[in-house]
DNA sequence: TTTTTGTAAATTGTCGACAAAATACAATAA
DNA sequence: TTATTGTATTTTGTCGACAATTTACAAAAA
């Protein structure tokens, strides 16, 4: 009952460095659509009928419908049968219970992290705090936001665990979406500024207790922040 | 720029307790597909061509291929642009990064568990305890492993965190395929059921501390056995 | 009025078809 | 022989079509 002959064939693929990429209609419908719900063009309980996208990205229902699927999976829609696709609706649990899980990703991260990456990769990871702290002077919120997630990943990334890194990147997306829809972005606070300095700081001397502690600090003082946004928000 | 009206729709759907489950080819598909290369039917490195797959379940190719972007999603397919899907190889770095990650997230689960769960959450995952114990003490090696990813499943459950518990759906099911892929399920050791008994024991007296701590000892003892019987076999 | 029934329109799930790309392989040149 | 070129076959990516279901809505009954 083994399975069929078939060929069998290297998984990394044949990729010198001038490889072009390839890259399908349903690649792109999903880049694009992803980031259209996380950024709350599509708002959450909204029903997308697949006439209407096909017609927006100008593809058939076969790439759009595999897309659908994907985005299913990572909790941005719901597929009802012989119904169709509809916005999640994030809620407070969520963001609570994604937090939770995002600390313990985070953790783990930072731990790895201190005990085996590079100093190169924490090198980096200290240029983008640097670059934070810049918008953080001249308060360009936006740029703070976008380099607060680098950084956050940067850090998951070091830990060199692909497991890891892949949990990772759906929980931070979930969070950031419910960041977009509770309104504001993160507000540049100092205290959320010297969190980071907290744990940056271990990270570079190695301080594996020291850097996980800062980080579940950090990571719990930002639970807090988007709380009072949901609460204060009457979008979700 | 917004969203087209469209209509919306509450997310839950109208579920009566007597609604009969719909189930599409895709979803149908999507369940073989994934416990066959989880059980090792198709071959780590193996390429799948529709066509075959669409004759063994008698279906066409627009089901197969979303089943495709899922099974990719989940990290057991690997969709190389073009040339089409192929059955991931685990490595031994995979053993380790998911088991690193696995640990998190359990240790996470148990101790919201010890904290949060029902007295009746935790009488149930006793009861599987139990029945572990029978399996043991007759040697059905195959029940004893059931049983053992169930009650890691239900203590996951019993955090009650719903994004914490489908993040270690994904991670046990790529834990359970190595495990299948490298020959022997686990051994019915004294040790590996001892273990149990002690965070058992600990999530019955909610003893937050104890339980993680007893819970992470017995999965990185886990995960040694899991290297050496990577290490001798050849299938993997 | 409100609820139910019946019919038309719209939408989804699935399929087969076509073009473009990748593969297999024979013919040719080195 | 080995390497290269050209051609035929296979396979994938995408599309439009059809049937079954769901939705919208008007007519009839309570």
């Amino acid at each position: 009952m083994s399975g069929n002959p078939g060929t069998s064939l290297k998984s990394s693929q044949t990729e010198s460095p001038y490889t072009i990429p390839r890259r399908s209609l349903q690649e792109e419908v999903t880049a694009r659509l992803r980031n259209e719900i996380i950024e709350g063009i599509w708002a959450p309980g909204l029903r997308l009928q697949e006439r209407i996208l096909c017609e927006r990205y100008g593809v058939s229902r076969s790439p759009l419908r595999e897309t659908f699927q994907i985005m299913a999976k990572e909790g941005l829609l719901e597929l009802l049968p012989g119904k169709g696709a509809v916005v999640t609706r994030p809620t407070m649990t969520d963001a609570v219970e994604n937090v939770e899980l995002l600390v313990a990703l985070e953790v783990l991260a930072i731990e790895l992290a201190c005990e085996r990456a590079g100093d190169q990769q924490i090198e980096e990871i200290s240029n983008l705090h640097e670059e934070m702290r810049q918008c953080s002077q001249r308060h360009d919120i936006h740029a703070y936001f976008g380099l607060n997630n680098a950084v956050h990943r940067a850090i998951v990334a070091a830990s060199g665990n692909a497991a890891l890194i892949s949990a990772h990147e759906n929980t931070q997306r979930h969070i950031t979406r419910l960041q977009n829809l509770s309104g504001a972005l993160e507000a540049v606070t100092d205290d959320s500024f010297l969190e980071h300095e907290q744990f940056i700081k271990a990270l570079q001397e190695r301080d594996t207790e020291k850097a996980a502690c800062a980080l579940k600090t950090h990571l719990q003082s930002t639970l807090e922040k988007i709380k009072v946004r949901i609460i204060s928000s009457s979008n979700i």
